[in-house]
DNA sequence: TCAATTAACATACGAAGCGTATGTTTTTAT
DNA sequence: ATAAAAACATACGCTTCGTATGTTAATTGA
């Protein structure tokens, strides 16, 4: 088909809109992003964001969103790529979320612009994207008996929230490869007193 | 005496600001609250403000500053008032982080905005108030030999990013007490993994 | 098929806020 | 006592956001 039909230019410059606004809240933060020059940048004008998103917000939410979505499928594949056991599935993750942490654009815009424009994290629905995939390797283990009875949801909720928080140290730091390490191991450590027994490791 | 020094005047003119903005920017967020309205409602104008903190972020630096300190004062105040072993002492720290982060004010401004605005914590000068905590507390566990052999600012990191992010969850419950109740016994659990062995409890 | 309506944007407008530049007054220094 | 500077207040311009109002093209209904 040469021509696009109404709704596929709607979800073109929707996505258009998305991408333009990832790189400029990716690069100068959301506070200090022009909606002028962001829209000027994907071909378009203010009119269009106000039509497809509602406001500035909308858009910010949209792309927390799209990049959430992405981390999860991220992490999942690398969780799943390595096999194993579901604890090693759960480490797994966990490495995934610190390394997916690491970039500018996750960490700039779902880090530190997304928790004070969009609100408590804990409250987005996208934020269960991650966190349910714990959760769900979490219950797996539990099942086999493997964990102490703690809350699942609660334990998933710390664990990510210590990975988000190690990213930001290490992207911080002067030596991120030798301190990503570190971060890792004390995870790994930090996730094993979940566990009735002490791993194998 | 009466008189009161230009000094003096200065730290009251500061307090008063500081004052002011710790509650407009906990009531309206960092970004919603207006100088103009700030400033007034401490009797003074934006002139006082662009001289003493340089600009809006100055002042929000300075609240967090202040604010932080507050928070490592009592978190170590309610970790010594039961005495007890040092992993008891950790134990307390991780609660008082948990229920401190609980509070609005604190919420709000130093782990919603306070990122956005000043950037990574893990830069700040105050972050390392309450962390520095963390870490004596775990090099005294250490040097009794009670801990595996981990790098000991990465855990302290991992620790109270858990914390921190259980406080969210907890803030963002419907049912906060017996969330914050779960939220800290998973607290309990995953500190647990860096002893070598199980602890009494 | 052809008006009429609506969707998808663009343009224009008004208001608010930040930072700076420029006063103004009161100390401090010499 | 006069000059200098500190501690603010006032005034200004610039940017930006949200909305209100066009404008064009597609869709609907008879």
């Amino acid at each position: 088909m040469a021509q696009k039909s109404r709704a596929e230019m709607m979800e073109e410059t929707r996505a258009k809109l998305i991408a333009a606004a990832r790189k400029a809240f990716a690069d100068k933060g959301y506070a200090d992003a022009s909606m002028d020059d962001l829209t000027a940048a994907a071909g378009l004008t203010r009119g269009a964001l106000y039509h497809n998103f509602g406001d500035k917000r909308g858009l910010l939410a949209a792309v927390v969103d799209q990049i959430d979505g992405e981390m999860a499928a991220r992490a999942q594949e690398q969780a799943n790529r390595k096999g194993g056991s579901d604890w090693e599935k759960l480490l797994a993750e966990g490495r995934a979320y610190i390394e997916l942490a690491l970039e500018p654009e996750v960490q700039r815009i779902v880090l530190l612009d997304g928790p004070a424009f969009l609100g408590n994290p804990a409250q987005w629905p996208s934020q269960n994207t991650c966190l349910s995939a714990t959760i769900t390797t979490l219950e797996r283990i539990n099942k086999a008996g493997g964990i102490k009875p703690i809350d699942i949801e609660a334990t998933a909720r710390l664990l990510t929230g210590a990975a988000l928080n190690a990213a930001l140290w290490v992207a911080a730091s002067e030596d991120p490869e030798t301190v990503l390490s570190k971060a890792i191991e004390a995870f790994e450590c930090l996730a094993s007193g979940v566990l009735r027994e002490q791993p194998d490791s």
